[in-house]
DNA sequence: CTGTTAGCGCATTCAT
DNA sequence: ATGAATGCGCTAACAG
């Protein structure tokens, strides 16, 4: 029923090895025989099986992602720059020996063409852990982990542990917008891009206390996560460099990242300290959430309120007023993870690279009013 | 090196076959012996191998979502609904005989489990059809494409033809939020959800003339897809209806579906038409670019000009003026195509059901300023 | 440069 | 309920 590289080969008149070796271009072949069985391929409407292909060779083409909320834009952005740079340019680093021949329509195989594919933990250790044992069973060429990881010291020794083993098989793992694992775990790691999610949340923070802003209300991301500790570790910093007294953890409130934790955890906040003239937010999409509260308030932004964000998503600067927030280079920084990935750049010294975060001050923020 | 079933077999001391029948818990085996294998299975921390199991079974456990733009939460959102549905809860719709005997941590396989995975095709037919073929090659279980098609007629057929051989091998082919294919091809999908584009477009352009609107501004999609097209159709459809007549197309612009477009496209339509009072966008994206072009052309909103979009994606409810638009479930449909792929929902009837797109009336439009 | 020979690891018959 | 044997389709030595 299925055609194989057996009836290939009849058709061409060579082995299925000869086949084989035309298909996966890594060996010398005369340019006449590479010539038939192209043919014979396209004749026979070929389609190389692959978990026939990765059997024997004993790795495959699958490239795996794993972000934690597919529907957030922080983790498409990354996503789809990682997935691009690995499967979305054919023949990219191929300059070796031997002819290429630009891969055409429907061919059965393209060089070292690969198959990135991004998998939604939804932000559950179970999911995650579930698609890194699908990974692995798939004997994936590269694993991408993008975004914050849990904290919770079972999850971090179960993950440690799955990807010492996946990265013994050969699986090259990446970590993008991931500080590097704890402990010994980290040289299990190809290469790590972490965020200066600290260092953004202190500058984000300095922002506003040089605008004169002294009471503030933190909206935190979901407890447990190295990204929500981060940038209010940087928040706190800033505000301990003021000199500005916390009271414990009465004006932070934690929530998902998403609109409706601004929303709320306004509101609470506005209960808890109804005098507070900044907001702080984990990210862009809680900061949106936090502005609709304030509206809904009856307070003005930034006379009233200040907001402001983290990440700079594209919808950020459109946002009435222009959200003030922090950059990422959430583009850059997948493109560059998914270079690391296929192996077509070097990985930074250490293995580690800290990715800038860049305060962008815009209109959401003002000195308070007196 | 790596641990295979045959290690797993003789440390429970039994036979490869009762091995591969525990893992896979379609066949009746001893509690006891199951016992001792899963007890092996976790000794040696062995981990199904993908390529060698969908060789020998002629299938694999992966099932493709193809998506347009990973970065859009327009497909973020229908993507991660549906992997929800396909991998996110082990177990699901299990009722059969045999013990089921809940998935754990690691474990090796979990009944019918399946590997969902989003690619992302950034709307070029190449890499549609690229990734269609490597998910044939892989010899997926199922496939879901979401969002518009393109309609040049080589690469329907392409797909079309791609997509015949694709379901032919046992792949089960969903469409979500896309038409079904022309002509014949459309026995070959399983099924199809079909946003009601033009329908949805048309109720929006009818609320904006019941407002008393006359001149209006189309922000269209990029063109030769179908989405750009239906949208674009019922839009001129209640303008025919109101006897509003236009100038060619003068007033409508085509675009990426991008803030920029909207942006770009607006200051476009004003040089054009000073005298616009709204502006109808092929999306909620394309329409924040407009408003923001509105505003720094000193135009308010919706007292100058109003503006609508489509597709109700969560940040638009958030906009000032809160965005009115068209509301696309996209969750509830992804969630569906997700179900009708693992066959746990059945087709509609004909295979193809058309979703509903309803009007969200808010503040960004309002009757023109006399 | 090309053909021959062996498996890769597992799911299935078919026996028992 | 379990074991033994066979082959899925391909790649990778090894010859020549």
């Amino acid at each position: 029923m299925t055609v194989t590289l057996a009836d290939v080969a009849a058709r061409a008149r060579v082995s299925p090895a000869t086949v084989s070796r035309v298909l996966n271009g890594n060996y010398p072949v005369a340019a006449s025989t590479r010539e038939r069985v192209l043919r014979a391929v396209d004749d026979l409407d070929y389609v190389l099986n692959g978990p026939a292909s990765s059997l024997a060779a004993a790795t495959s083409d699958l490239v795996g992602i794993l972000v934690n909320d597919i529907a957030d834009p922080f983790f498409g952005i990354m996503a789809g720059a990682a997935q691009t740079e690995i499967s979305g340019r054919p023949g990219a680093g191929h300059g070796g020996p031997g002819q290429s021949g630009a891969p055409h329509r429907g061919s059965p195989r393209a060089g070292g063409e690969k198959l990135a594919v991004v998998c939604n933990t939804g932000g559950s250790p179970d999911h995650e852990l579930r698609y890194l044992t699908l990974l692995q069973r798939q004997r994936a060429a590269a694993v991408v982990l993008t975004g914050g990881a849990l904290e919770d010291p079972a999850h971090v020794a179960a993950v440690s542990a799955k990807l010492a083993r996946i990265a013994d098989a050969g699986t090259r793992v990446v970590l993008c917008g991931r500080p590097p694992l704890p402990g010994p775990g980290s040289d299990v790691i190809h290469a790590a891009l972490a965020f200066d999610n600290r260092g953004g949340g202190r500058r984000l923070t300095e922002h506003l206390v040089a605008l004169g802003h002294r009471r503030f209300g933190y909206l935190a991301g979901p407890a447990g996560r190295t990204t929500t500790r981060h940038r209010l570790e940087g928040h706190r910093a800033a505000l301990a460099a003021a000199g500005i007294e916390e009271d414990g953890d009465r004006l932070t409130v934690h929530g998902p990242y998403a609109r409706r934790s601004g929303y709320d955890g306004t509101r609470e906040l506005l209960r808890r300290e109804p005098g507070l003239t900044a907001i702080v937010a984990a990210n862009d999409t809680v900061a949106l959430g936090a502005c609709a509260a304030l509206r809904d308030h009856g307070l003005r932004i930034p006379d009233d309120v200040s907001v402001a964000g983290f990440d700079d998503l594209p919808f950020s600067v459109d946002a009435v007023p222009a959200l003030t927030t922090v950059r990422l280079p959430l583009a850059e920084a997948g493109a560059r993870a998914g270079r690391l990935a296929m192996d077509r750049e070097e990985p930074p010294p250490g293995g580690v690279a800290t990715i800038a975060a860049d305060l962008m001050a815009r209109s959401s923020t003002a000195p308070p009013r007196r």
